[in-house]
DNA sequence: TATCTATTGTCTCATTTAATTACAATAATC
DNA sequence: GATTATTGTAATTAAATGAGACAATAGATA
């Protein structure tokens, strides 16, 4: 067995596609079970790069922000038969891949990406990876759901400005959609005078070209991170 | 055998004395080495029950404030020569304990206790277990001095008022003492009266008697959280 | 008993930061 | 050229914090 015995991890891939936080979720083939990607950790692998290689097979993208954030370990959380069901949906010897109806501990972790450079690909156990509205998401496997809403937790609390837009935003962009990032992941209206004064106060913006979009109005400036 | 394999956990228990922050520290018999008190987790024990387990062992206290805040997993983080060296100094077999020579990822805690309750006591590995304080915090095993370095950070991020003075200082308190934690852990002086009325102002106090200790001065109040 | 010392609790006033409102600028439409 | 929707910033208010002043007081000192 090539992999750590009794440990997996789980990543919530969040996104924004201009108005709502959306994340990844993979659907396992012949079964209607939805999950958080997630995989196993080789024995000589680091935990950092197990979830890199998850995400970058999902997604595409290399060089993703990500973050551990908490170990999900109740002795009861795998569930067996649905463990099965999957194996038996993709036609997996039972007695070759019994390790995986085991106890499972997981390290929950969250990645933040730009929507736009992503072309979400399933794995070669599930049929499906797709977009779901962060509040929309359907119920999911084993304590799937518990991992999610405490990533959103863990957002919210470390919503620090930079790290954040860097990640969900592209290169450029205006202010109104910085602060829609802010507003959909604290999921609260901000002051838009505030919020502008605020942002540049902090001095971690670059103001560059103005962009024109067509509309009958004020064009704005384009940003990006110093 | 009955543990999880590769898995541990380590625990930074921090304490407060009343001038500074301490943390629990064990010495591994006939090695010299140091190291944080952690042990492994049973395969049907949930994490929480086994560092609960590991921190009454050591303190004798139950009930304790804890929080897991991150996993370490560099492949090399193991040190097989040290190991040996620990399982040979209490005489353990080594053909029957090989499983501890292989690579552990650990699952990272700090725990918040009251200094004066704990009667600290080293496990059947250990000839020692003793406070430190946080800025003289001798060479230890492994990654562990990194785990202390993490815990601290994430405990200064953290100080989110009550937890900390709940947890580090006895039930009932001085405005001085509980600003001399704050002092301790974010390794800075603050100005008494901000300090006070910042306090006072955020509603989970409640004032007690005054507590007179034989000084030449005004007695302070006495405070507990409410 | 009166005075002195160290510390505490609270006020005041200055400074900084944030919330709220107001308004001019402007890109496209009518 | 007037109209509309939105943007950028200035002006005004309100709240939080910093810094200092001062009276209160428990015990020590004389």
């Amino acid at each position: 067995m090539k992999f750590i015995p009794n440990l997996s991890y789980d990543c919530v891939i969040f996104g924004f596609n201009g108005k709502t936080l959306k994340i990844l979720i993979l659907e396992y083939h012949n079964t209607g079970l939805f999950a958080l990607p997630g995989g196993f950790i080789k024995k000589d692998q680091s935990l950092k790069d197990a979830v890199n290689k998850g995400v970058e097979d999902r997604t595409g993208l290399t060089n993703v922000f990500m973050d551990q954030f908490q170990v999900f370990d109740k002795p009861d959380r795998a569930n067996v038969f649905d463990m099965r069901r999957i194996l038996e949906g993709n036609n997996k010897d039972l007695e070759e891949n019994s390790w995986m109806l085991e106890r499972f501990l997981t390290v929950g972790h969250y990645a933040l990406i730009n929507y736009e450079d992503v072309d979400p690909k399933p794995d070669h156990l599930s049929d499906s990876i797709g977009w779901y509205d962060i509040d929309n998401v359907p119920q999911l496997m084993m304590d799937h759901n518990e991992i999610v809403d405490k990533a959103l937790e863990v957002l919210r609390n470390n919503i620090s400005e930079k790290l954040i837009g860097m990640n969900l935003l592209p290169q450029k962009f205006t202010m109104k959609q910085l602060q829609q990032v802010f507003e959909a992941i604290l999921d609260q209206t901000l002051r838009r005078t505030s919020f502008q004064r605020k942002m540049l106060s902090l001095d971690i913006l670059e103001r560059h070209e103005k962009l024109f979009e067509g509309k009958a109005h004020k064009a704005p400036y384009l940003y990006s991170f110093k």
